[in-house]
RNA sequence: UGGGGAUUCGCCAAGCGGUAAGGCACCACGUUUUGGUCGUGGCAUUCAUAGGUUCGAAUCCUAUAUCCCCAUCCA
């Protein structure tokens, strides 16, 4: 498990501790238009997870307002996912539909304070309205409505006197705004349409801005959590919930990058058109990034959990590597799964010095994995074994069976290669062998060596089985759309042999077929007479990829040359001043350059530079620390003068420019005056060896592992070491000092 | 002539002024009746780039580059 948390925790950490909140709610809220997949699985993690971290709860909510593109049997799927992971919504499976009412109070309530209009212009006129991400829109002339009148035409909406798209409920916001969500958003349209649980209840729906939120308020939600692409919609969240005055506390969002996996695709868009496309067999086909192909195809809920838990929350876009999920699932199913024999692609092998038959004893396990239970294995003259596991001309390096080479079968006799039948074609069909009988597994006394041991199964007593081998749905790593698709995906092997205890016995629903992958008892469609496993994982390959890659080619990494853009020219009057800065106050470029630039920065700089005369240093903390401030909405809380004191301390060194930072924080949100700041909390520096000596003595006896990391050469811990000093005077030692007596010390250890 | 995000190893990802965590992938060795598992070791003198502040910068400041999102009566 992850020590470090994630973002979110933090800030709901924060959040309880503060106060804000009594209880962490979340919720997970898809709109049931689709069957979810594993990005929906990492949404479901993550506010589950919280909820379930902070002893709060998370409710499963429809988010149900659009009739015209969802349905109840995505409702269904929705839900079946989330208890499948293995999370209890309890009685909280909650519906958007269920608010409509509640949802058109507010509306209304927005109406009368004159904050919500309704439009009526059409839909081009009113996307030419909206203006462009670079120019300011104007407001529609139906923005000039009464409350009275926007009150009787939004009542005639709900009751239907409209056709669709005759009018819409606007927010009043501001439609110059640069974020062009802000524009007037629409709150409600009208939609003639049959809702799969409403009904025909309502002709008018609630969009998502104005739904969600409110939503999210109304059950009590503290923080809801969804994904980058609303980060522009957030401003309508806190507008909707701000401007209605609700009772708090309320909640608010927070947004984290979506899943991105190589080799697939996870728009619904996208799976959508594969599934009605016929690319694949349905919703739950095995090769789908849905939860119901991942079900299907034999992953295991904790697999995907534990996925969910590796690849983190973070706010960069990114993509994780197939790799990653699959070490989840192979890494989960070792430890539970029996082994078994399959031999996917039969050669005949006939032992010529073997008669009659017997039954050999085999655990499922191997000594790795702590379970017990056992089969029996029928041994006979005839057997099979697998195409690959034979060469006639073998590779170096190759640990199979040889014309040369003997190998153990799993669990029985050494063989030994006699001759090799082939066909008109060339194509072996048969393979001569003889065993060795004091060879057998667990009582071997042949002496001999090899170098490998195969699956194999007995010929009159295996099972044939139909085996799906899934290979990635898309040949490349980003695809876009269906040219992308691999056409090798499925390959259905219908011919496969497997040892009979597996049909027979039942002993689990998942196996590993040793040597191969991990297979899974297809759930729809195995039978007794025709039983069908799906491939959920190939095991680990370094042979075959070895074998198979071509010479690692030597990636040149092309240094990546940065361009540099271009830099807007000063006007005449930053041009003047920055001369001034550098010729007549010796400011550096950089700092003389920011200065010069920033109007309000400069004329700050300038009111301190009046009671005190400490050009560069009052520079420095201007524009590297006051505009920092200067930035932020709110007004500050110091003024020049005081920083031009702070700053005449650091010159008498009275206190360090450590220090200095620390009563600037401090003079951010109390305004004081720094000497007072300093006298309060002894912030004083310390600048006397006798007293900074014993410290460094201290630091050194309790780190003796670094110590003898630095005198195996690694000089970075020289600030380590003045770190520490640092941290435990509480920051007043005087760095300089201690620079040079740790320097002068570590020198004599 | 916009606004909002992001940038730390091949892929994820910690880090919040004081020693560049961890996982996946990869490489090597050891164990092995699965070329699996497991074990051990190796994988960032450097955090998009360039400057600046500081005794000390991935972390603070400035500029630049690159990528993503926003002009659905979708969510």
């Amino acid at each position: 498990m992850n020590e470090s948390k994630d973002f979110l925790r933090l800030k709901v950490d924060e959040d309880l501790k503060s106060g804000k909140y009594k209880e962490v709610i979340t919720r997970f809220p898809p709109e049931p238009n689709g069957f979810p997949h594993i990005g929906h699985a990492k949404s479901i993690c993550i506010n589950f997870g919280i909820a379930r971290d902070y002893n709060g709860h998370c409710n499963l909510r429809m988010d149900d307002t659009n009739p015209t593109k969802e349905d109840t049997k995505y409702v269904e799927a929705l839900k079946d996912a989330v208890e499948w992971l293995g999370f209890d919504y309890g009685e909280n499976c909650c519906f958007t539909s269920d608010y409509f009412p509640k949802l058109y109070d507010y509306a209304v309530q927005l109406i009368k304070m004159g904050k919500a209009y309704v439009d009526s212009l059409n839909e081009d006129d009113m996307r030419e309205f909206r203006g462009t991400v670079k120019e300011a829109g104007k407001r529609s002339i139906y923005a000039q409505r009464s409350v009275e009148e926007n009150l009787e035409l939004f009542e005639k909406m709900k009751n239907g006197e409209f056709k669709d798209g005759e009018h819409v409920l606007r927010a009043k916001i501001d439609m110059s705004a640069a974020n062009m969500k802000m524009r007037d958003p629409l709150l409600y349209r009208i939609r003639h349409a049959h809702h799969f649980r409403a009904g025909d209840d309502w002709c008018i729906y609630p969009m998502y801005d104005f739904a969600h939120c409110l939503s999210d308020y109304i059950e009590g939600v503290s923080h809801s959590i969804c994904t980058l692409e609303f980060e522009n919609n957030r401003a309508i969240y806190d507008w909707v919930l701000n401007e209605l005055n609700l009772q708090l506390p309320r909640p608010y969002q927070y947004e984290f990058a979506r899943l991105g996996i190589n080799y697939t695709v996870m728009s619904k868009r996208k799976l959508l058109e594969l599934v009605e496309g016929d690319y694949v067999h349905g919703w739950d086909d095995p090769r789908l990034p849905t939860i119901a192909g991942y079900k299907r195809r034999g992953y295991t809920p904790e697999s995907i959990l534990n996925f969910c838990d590796q690849i983190g929350i973070a706010k960069a876009n990114s993509m994780v590597d197939v790799s990653q999920l699959e070490f989840c699932i192979r890494d989960d199913l070792n430890k539970k799964v029996p082994r078994v024999m399959c031999v996917l692609d039969p050669v005949k092998v006939s032992i010529e010095n073997y008669d009659g038959s017997e039954k050999i004893e085999a655990s499922y396990y191997p000594h790795d994995v702590p379970k017990e239970g056992n089969r029996k294995l029928p041994f006979s003259r005839e057997i099979y074994i697998e195409r690959d596991d034979f060469n006639e001309n073998p590779p170096k390096g190759y640990f199979r069976l040889t014309p040369e080479q003997p190998v153990r079968l799993k669990h029985a006799y050494i063989l030994t290669c006699k001759e090799v039948i082939k066909d008109d074609n060339g194509n072996v069909i048969e393979i001569k062998a003889e065993y060795h009988p004091d060879s057998k597994s667990g009582s071997d006394t042949s002496g001999i060596k090899v170098k490998s041991a195969i699956q194999w199964v007995d010929a009159k007593k295996a099972k044939q089985i139909e085996v799906r081998l899934y290979d990635r749905l898309y040949k490349n790593e980003s695809p876009e759309g269906l040219e992308d698709l691999n056409p090798n995906s499925l390959h259905v092997n219908k011919n496969a042999l497997i040892e009979p205890a597996v049909i027979e016995e039942k002993p689990d629903e998942r196996f590993q077929f040793e040597r191969q992958g991990y297979f899974y008892a297809d759930p729809i469609d195995y039978t007794n007479e025709k039983p069908v496993f799906n491939k959920i994982v190939g095991l680990k390959d370094s042979w075959g990829k070895k074998a198979t890659s071509n010479k690692p080619t030597p990636k040149q990494v092309a240094k990546k040359v940065q361009i540099d853009g271009e830099i807007a020219p000063m006007s005449e009057e930053q041009e003047a001043l920055f001369a001034k800065y550098t010729k007549n106050l010796g400011l550096n470029n950089e700092i003389a350059n920011i200065l010069a630039r920033d109007e309000q920065l400069s004329s700050f700089y300038e009111e301190a530079l009046l009671v005190i005369s400490s050009p560069i240093s009052l520079a420095n903390i201007v524009t590297n620390e006051v505009g920092r401030e200067l930035k932020k909405e709110s007004e500050l809380k110091f003024n020049a003068k005081q920083i031009a004191e702070l700053v005449k301390m650091i010159d008498d060194a009275t206190i360090s420019s450590k220090i200095a930072k620390q009563v600037f924080e401090e003079m951010i949100t109390s305004g004081e005056n720094p000497e007072v700041i300093v006298e309060a909390k002894g912030l004083v520096q310390i600048s006397d060896p006798a007293q900074i000596e014993p410290i460094i003595d201290e630091v050194i006896k309790n780190n003796p592992e670094n110590i003898a990391k630095f005198k195996a050469g690694n000089t970075k811990l020289l600030g380590f070491f003045v770190g520490q000093v640092l941290k435990s005077t509480g920051g007043k030692a005087n760095p300089a000092v201690v620079n040079k007596l740790v320097a002068g010390r570590l020198k004599d250890v």
